[in-house]
DNA sequence: ATATCATATCAAGTATTTTGGATTTGAGGT
DNA sequence: ACCTCAAATCCAAAATACTTGATATGATAT
């Protein structure tokens, strides 16, 4: 899931995302990226569950997934919380 | 920054931290890597500022940094927060 | 049904990251 | 000073990720 924000490119991409619903063309556009590279890194984005995307007639809409949104940040915190039980395994002393 | 959570064994790593303070040794043991490739891995978490390091005598003391993780945190949230002002730059339609 | 257009997938190349043995550095102890 | 041991660095190999043109897929419209 972290993967999704360790790319410079997706990075810009949910930067785009943050002013509202963007689609395909105007991310193609804004980033000067071939089509297929924008379709990789929105496979990995929308497969994270950051991003969801809503098809519109011809086009693919992009927006960020508040739910998945909550869901890496749940796991950050998770990940960076100690342990209530802190049994101070120390050795080396 | 977001490249510290973007490995298993940085993940590993950050699990063990979260019972408290570890030094290396005990690290390379629980994981099974070698030396170098815990180090590698130390200074990718300590430069990102996840993690926090102290020498004492011959060792190396490890702990979750509080300061490090509160900035992720923060740059997470506003990575997925959308922007206030919504104009809705709708296109292709 | 055919043509068109947007997106997905493929494949081959390039770049970046990770691995781990060997060596160096640096602090501690004698 | 010298020895010892932990951590850092080096380096080459392996693994992983990214790029991009070409092709396939799938939906829409005529």
């Amino acid at each position: 899931m972290f993967k999704a924000f360790c790319d410079e490119k997706r990075l810009r991409i949910l930067e785009l995302l943050r002013s509202g619903e963007k689609c395909a063309c105007v991310l193609i556009e804004q980033l000067d990226m071939p089509q297929s590279s924008l379709s990789y890194h929105m496979k990995i984005l929308c497969e994270s569950g950051i991003v969801d995307s809503r098809p519109e007639g011809k086009w693919i809409y992009y927006t960020i997934c508040e739910k998945g949104g909550g869901e890496a940040m749940a796991l950050l915190k998770e990940l960076l919380t100690l342990e209530a039980i802190t049994e101070e395994s120390n050795c080396c002393l």
